[in-house]
RNA sequence: GGGGCGUUAGCUCAGAGGUAGAGCAUUCGGCUUUUAACCGACUGGUCGUAGGUUCGAUCCCUACACGCCCCA
């Protein structure tokens, strides 16, 4: 550090490194060696019912470390609260039960810092259970201020830019990221259960595919090639059942190159899982089975409030096709004429939807169903039936080849997971391809490329299978109640930060 | 990409065309059961950046940066 950015330093912060620096010249200011015999919960917990007389009787010795949030010093005694992983732990020091110059030592050190307690456990006379400290020691020297400790970190953009911060002052931030973590977890065991392989395939690509989206790209500098991060799993894991594993499942992170909002950030995290000798129908089986027994594992209720409008996970849920969710939210229109190119593109002229020459009915049908339909599914519902033209990867319905066997699950107006059979006839899909790659050369850039591998790897047979991507984050804010994607990304994506 | 709102002390926030305030934190003093501890004293700011208007701008105008929300 030059002399120049100390001087620029805050004089806040200018204070407490003069504080480490007399710590330096007294030892090891950064000690390694003290170890904990329990954390805040577990002494709340496991000392929930014992009162004062109780407690001074047993002589619980423990060793309790963590962040210091509260100091309230009164002349020769003080109480301070320490923060660890699992809450926080009240600590009462005395001058003197305390070595020689200890607490004229502790006076010094501040709300921030790393502080070690040992003592024995007793109860205040307002209930408050606390150790009685006869060693106290500074583990690691805090040099920049915590905010306000009543207010909290409420500036959005420091708290997505400096999560530690807000990990630091807001349990509810810390409670979200905890939920998530509950949630893939629980996921984990509830397909390991079904003898789901968990896999990881590449991120990096040669083709993107397996989504409509546009790709990041890179490059490889010891192969001069061009990569792309991929925008979904699903044809690696698609191989991997042509392989033989029957059932499959990754969950990791994709990334698409379009716009940063509260719904989407440019890298988010999928669960895709596929398995063989099942169709579309038994995976809104699972999605059922799956919402329920999480809701009940996470939130231990099977109702779930979000942005105050309240949903129930516990039962089945309704279906209803795309075309029957087109019809119910614009009654006015004539179902006959649903797949009539020049009728749906006057529905689109009439709702300002932009038609494009190489749209057909199938795309003109999913226009009018995202802007008319997708907000107003409220309560948890699976919508069936796609067109084929927007489902190049799914398997055609056998009566209605003009749809695929494919669902997508809302709620709260917002798409959770994307199902369907797969389609596995070569032919069928390297005719798919050929149409996605026309309306690239068209000038869609978000149309698929045509894989070729993939088509091999169907040629070799790949068993009837069902699919699906299920949007961590997205349910991950269902189950959070939180508004923003951001909110339930531990580091969300921000443009730079200016350091002058 | 378009629109709206925001950016003032470390944090949370007031404020007004005449060179800036509170609470908490910091610093100093007091206090051996506090709970946003309390009591007393003090300290702390190129008011996001750059231009413009004005006798004078942190306030009005313009552009830019960053953030939040809405729309595409």
């Amino acid at each position: 550090m030059t002399e120049e950015t100390k001087q620029d330093e805050g004089k806040l912060i200018a204070e407490r490194r003069g504080k480490l620096n007399a710590l330096r010249e007294r030892g090891n200011a950064y000690p390694n060696d003290f170890r904990r015999n329990a954390t805040a919960d577990e002494l709340q917990q496991t000392f929930h019912e014992h009162d004062d007389a109780t407690l001074r009787e047993e002589d619980v010795h423990v060793a309790v470390v963590g962040r210091m949030m509260v100091k309230r010093v009164m002349g020769k005694a003080s109480f301070i609260k320490l923060q660890d992983r699992s809450g926080q732990i009240q600590a009462r020091l005395e001058r003197d039960r305390l070595a020689e110059g200890v607490y004229q030592d502790f006076k010094k050190w501040d709300v921030g810092d790393i502080v070690a307690a040992e003592g024995v456990l007793f109860r205040t006379k307002t209930g408050e259970l606390t150790v009685l400290a006869d060693r106290v020691r500074l583990i690691t020297k805090s040099l920049r201020p915590l905010p306000e400790k009543f207010h909290g970190l409420a500036d959005q953009e420091t708290r997505y830019r400096q999560r530690y911060v807000d990990l630091i002052m807001n349990a509810d931030s810390a409670a979200v990221f905890r939920t998530r973590s509950a949630i893939v977890a629980y996921i984990r065991a509830f397909l390991d259960a079904q003898d789901y392989l968990e896999v990881e395939t590449p991120m990096m690509q040669t083709t993107p595919g397996g989504a409509i989206a546009r790709p990041f790209t890179t490059h490889h500098n010891a192969l001069d090639m061009l990569l792309y991060l991929r925008i979904a799993p699903e044809l690696n894991l698609k191989r991997l059942i042509v392989g033989g594993f029957e059932r499959v499942y990754e969950i990791n992170r994709s990334f698409r190159n379009e716009g940063v909002s509260t719904q989407h950030n440019p890298e988010f995290t999928m669960l895709e899982l596929y398995r063989a000798y099942a169709d579309y129908e038994d995976l809104i089986d699972m999605v059922e089975a799956l919402m329920h027994g999480m809701s009940d594992a996470v939130l231990g209720s099977t109702t779930v409030t979000y942005q105050g409008e309240e949903f129930d996970l516990g039962t089945a849920f309704p279906r209803m096709t795309v075309e029957e969710v087109i019809l119910h939210f614009n009654p006015d229109l004539e179902a006959s004429k649903l797949r009539d190119r020049d009728y749906l593109v006057g529905v689109c002229d009439a709702h300002g939807i932009p038609v494009r020459d190489n749209y057909g009915p199938g795309k003109l049908q999913i226009e009018i169903f995202e802007k008319t339909g997708e907000d107003n599914l409220r309560k948890p519902t699976f919508v069936t039936q796609y067109p084929t033209e927007v489902s190049p990867l799914s398997r055609c319905n056998d009566a209605d080849p003009f749809v695929t066997d494919r669902f997508e699950f809302f709620i709260a107006g917002r798409e959770i997971a994307n199902g369907f059979s797969e389609l596995n006839d070569p032919e069928d899909q390297a005719e798919r391809f050929r149409a996605q790659a026309a309306s690239r050369d068209a000038g869609d850039e978000e149309a698929m490329a045509f894989d070729h591998d993939y088509i091999r790897a169907l040629e070799y047979g790949m068993p009837p299978t069902a699919g699906i991507g299920i949007g961590i984050d997205r349910l991950v804010m269902l189950f959070t109640d939180s508004p923003s994607i951001r909110d339930v990304l531990l580091f969300p994506h921000m443009r730079p930060e200016v350091f002058d």
